[in-house]
DNA sequence: GCAAACCCCGAACGCCATTCGCAATAATCG
DNA sequence: CGATTATTGCGAATGGCGTTCGGGGTTTGC
């Protein structure tokens, strides 16, 4: 029964008020984690942070996990900041757009969330926010879960991909020269025991690599071709499929999803 | 030059012997991790495990992520385990199978492969399997890198959700009478509260979740729908979209990938 | 045969999450 | 209006963690 945070009332009806919210906890708590890391993220510098003991905390919390659980609902609240159109393929594409946006932000969001169902309200909203994408396609329950289910496995598997490229520091992409300055030596190694050709090859030839945008353009087309592949199953939804890519047309949807924001995906 | 394991010689010439290899280390970490979980891996617990003190471990290692880093790698020899038989999408839905089998095997392997780049053997020799698949097919370097990239991050982003289903202990997926035993009260008090209506009706409707291999039919379609939507980007590759979906042409597949294995995908 | 290089590891350090118990506070009841 | 009772804040303590230090033993190369 009350072994669910969002089922326990966040204060009693007898004694002090609490000198704090759940939502301050998750709101330092998220901060902390983007300032410094998900590991840097302690009880005792939540509590620091909040000007409050150590043990204080878990009068709000029962433990760890559970100011994770915050946290997550706290940043899904961010991914809810949109109306959908009615084209449900534009409307997939700016909701994928705006996660990834929200997981870049919040390095540690992507792998927290991935790792467990979290069923605080902003994820219940946004859960019926995604699903509001598939209204009047006469769609069953099922196939609205298929659907929503692998749109996000790739946009969550994309994202945790580009941060762990970018988590290795200074290290970079599968470029040629940037992925010899990082690997030292090994990069050579690895290319002069002639037991990866194909690897050697990707590595010598890859050219997108150096474009500035390669981490974005790749999200967009893999989300487009997701997304045709999801058409397929979708009544009236069978476009003609372009035999080559056009990144552009994600940008675009994308565009419309953040109006006020920075063109950034 | 020295901070990638990969690079540093497993033992010096001077000097005594060491007791275990690398190997060992990864092999005994692996076996904790699968048998108590990720969390009750620790140094201690490892050296225990091996016979050996703590700090000896230091010897063999800088510190637990390299741990992690040859746990990885040792993992990953498992998904090499398939020779392509000439069809990229099946030689893909095979591999991905492969993959998802691997990671349910080891339960803590998908949340940490998918929050670093890791370069031991077995791992780029994984790469080099799958880049194997588009031999013959004329595609570019960065091609190739997109259509990989979108497989496995569908696939990767798949298994940490059926994961975190499943992670709920006795907590269970989304049918109407298992998510309510699992919630206790905190269900009813959702629906309740009518502000989920769309996520209301899909609970109440949804009937797959009843099925015993509901998680596999949902890897499989979805992973048909997104190499449905990769062929369209790979010469001679479009095929003629199916109106509705066919789990069971993934399942032949799968069945391909892992021929003495049991079919359980 | 001897010095340099290497191995093993007990002991210690500092940090962590969590628990316990007590003093302070505020709503409720008689 | 007390007295009771539920609740809050938190200092102190517990047990576990990753990692480092330093010393004693072992093997190799010269």
């Amino acid at each position: 029964m009350d072994d669910v945070i969002w089922m326990r009332p966040e204060q009693g009806t007898r004694g002090p008020k609490p000198a704090f919210s759940r939502d301050d906890l998750a709101h330092t708590a998220v901060r902390i984690a983007d300032a410094e890391g998900i590991d840097a993220l302690s009880m005792r510098r939540i509590a620091a942070g909040l000007g409050a003991g150590t043990a204080s905390l878990y009068r709000y919390v029962r433990g760890k996990d559970e100011i994770f659980e915050l946290m997550i609902d706290a940043v899904a609240a961010e991914t809810n900041d949109f109306t959908p159109g009615g084209d449900w393929r534009a409307d997939l594409t700016a909701l994928a757009c705006l996660y990834r946006e929200t997981a870049l932000r919040h390095r540690w969001f992507a792998a927290l969330a991935a790792g467990r169902q979290t069923h605080g309200p902003h994820s219940l909203a946004a859960l019926e926010l995604s699903l509001s994408v598939f209204d009047g396609l006469g769609l069953s329950a099922d196939e609205m879960l298929v659907c929503l289910g692998t749109v996000f496995a790739f946009v969550r598997g994309q994202v945790l991909a580009e941060l762990a490229e970018a988590d290795a520091a200074h290290r970079t992409g599968l470029s040629h020269d940037e992925w010899m300055a990082q690997q030292g030596e090994y990069g050579p190694a690895i290319i002069a025991s002639g037991r990866y050709p194909r690897f050697t090859r990707v590595i010598v030839e890859a050219e997108q690599p150096h474009a500035a945008d390669r981490l974005e353009r790749a999200f967009a087309v893999g989300l487009d071709r997701v997304l045709t592949g999801i058409a397929t199953s979708i009544p009236g939804g069978n476009r003609a499929a372009l035999p080559e890519e056009n990144p552009c047309c994600a940008s675009k949807s994308c565009e419309a999803a953040s109006p006020s924001g920075p063109p950034n995906c």
